[in-house]
DNA sequence: CGTGCTTTTGACCGGTCTCAACGCATGTGG
DNA sequence: CCACATGCGTTGAGACCGGTCAAAAGCACG
């Protein structure tokens, strides 16, 4: 059995990363980005869990990409609470903003043994200058996690504690299947629900009983580390969950063919 | 008295756009960049008040920045209830995915008379190829929109009403500034209770009653269509606001000197 | 001077918080 | 193998923030 030639390229064998995986979804790569998106693959670093990548109010560092693992992205206010603004999964950009701002004005904790790729800021400056297209793709990366905050603040400012639970746990699902962590509504989830509450803008109190309504109501089965998603229909009604916000597709038409036409 | 020839050039005598001065704040236009931004902002288009610049749901149609007036992005949901998202303002971009994304998952409506800038896909895709220092710029303008999303989801999840309504008015009031729209403490506020409430996530009642509380403190002055911020170290102390998250600053050092190594 | 949108006010209700306690697993050191 | 500490999940009681409903008053605009 023969490897095919272009395959072997891409690849080099193994699996394509996260990153990868979703720089395709959005565009095919040519060749020459293709190349450049390895060797910037080709820096790795691990982190155990609980290491802080970045810190609110530091002078951003590098820029990195996850590989494996789970981190979040969080505030910790004066009055002591704390507000986690998302969660960062493989293929997700740690600190996006840290080409063009000076200072990070959250910071980023792993939470499970997390390895990523580090892109310094003069290869992002790289990629600017010399490959456009995959500058733009990095602007897709940002929009979307723009609009994943922006399905965040509807569920706070106007939906339920019930719903909003719903509706986390069908993004996290969605996000992970996505970048192909399994799964068919069975749900990986290595935090606590101090975590959920701290991102639905809730107490841990209430958390766990909104979780239990919801395995009352047969929607879902939480075990130790995971949760099924017993009832996704069902979870969607409830929450008014449509993932087209994720916007798991293409560069528009309109725009490739933007690009056709410069040639 | 003599004009300065850079300024005339630069201006072709009337005042720069809230555009132009926002791109250099983040950093310095060279001729080439100044004369193609001149030629991006040679379409402007008028909008009375009430016009939908995007619908929810519908293909994206090109980029706009507004020049003069208010917008706002929301979305209604199902059950009926609005939710404010953002608020537009001269300088900003109208729907800044529509390059990316296939469809938008917002609506955009104009509050007051609008003038906006056009710009096409085409031009935005010109704008990658020709000019990637000013699509850095362009991604600057997007992560302060994160930016903001962020920090009026730490609002929702972690504040009190009282606390977030302070915290919005000081944002809109620095957001102005920056732009130049004057002040001093005065807020032109083109938008009514409900505006308020939908973007707080929280009911017009409350809301009247908060504003009542903050005046009745005199933190504010509430006239027609305008509040005066009489105490701003007081509002800033309650609603622990730190105007920092708007990065309203220029390209971080080590990215110019990417830059600058690059040539 | 109606008409319609805002703002204002009051009474009541309910979702979510806080505080507090207890159970349960896991890990650690003696 | 036991004693203990620690962290997380679970449960209950009471308090409070903010919502809902309703009605009136103010203000623009035709």
């Amino acid at each position: 059995m023969k490897t095919e030639m272009s395959t072997a390229l891409r690849t080099n064998g193994v699996p394509p990363s996260a990153f990868r995986r979703k720089l395709e979804i959005f565009m095919p790569l040519s060749p020459a980005e293709s190349e450049f998106v390895a060797a910037l693959e080709s820096i790795e670093l691990a982190f155990p869990p609980g290491t802080d990548i970045a810190r609110d109010g530091d002078a951003h560092g590098d820029v990195y990409v996850l590989k494996k693992g789970w981190a979040v992205r969080y505030k910790t206010l004066e009055n002591g609470s704390r507000m986690i603004v998302d969660f960062i999964l493989p293929g997700d950009f740690a600190s996006p903003a840290a080409t063009v701002f000076t200072t990070a004005d959250y910071s980023v904790t792993t939470i499970t043994q997390v390895s990523a790729i580090r892109l310094t800021v003069a290869q992002i400056v790289d990629i600017f200058n010399r490959f456009p297209k995959l500058a733009m793709a990095i602007g897709w990366f940002s929009a979307r996690e723009g609009a994943c905050l922006i399905e965040r603040l509807i569920s706070l400012g106007r939906r339920s504690a019930y719903q909003r639970l719903a509706h986390l746990l069908l993004e996290l699902w969605q996000r992970q299947e996505i970048v192909g962590s399994l799964s068919n509504g069975r749900l990986v989830l290595p935090i606590t629900q101090l975590h959920l509450a701290d991102s639905l803008g809730l107490s841990a109190v209430h958390v766990n009983r909104m979780l239990r309504r919801l395995r009352k109501d047969s929607l879902v089965q939480v075990r130790r580390g995971e949760v099924v998603l017993a009832d996704i229909e069902g979870l969607k009604k409830i929450a008014g969950f449509d993932d087209a916000y994720l916007h798991f597709e293409g560069m528009p038409k309109r725009t490739a063919m933007a690009y056709a036409a410069a040639g």
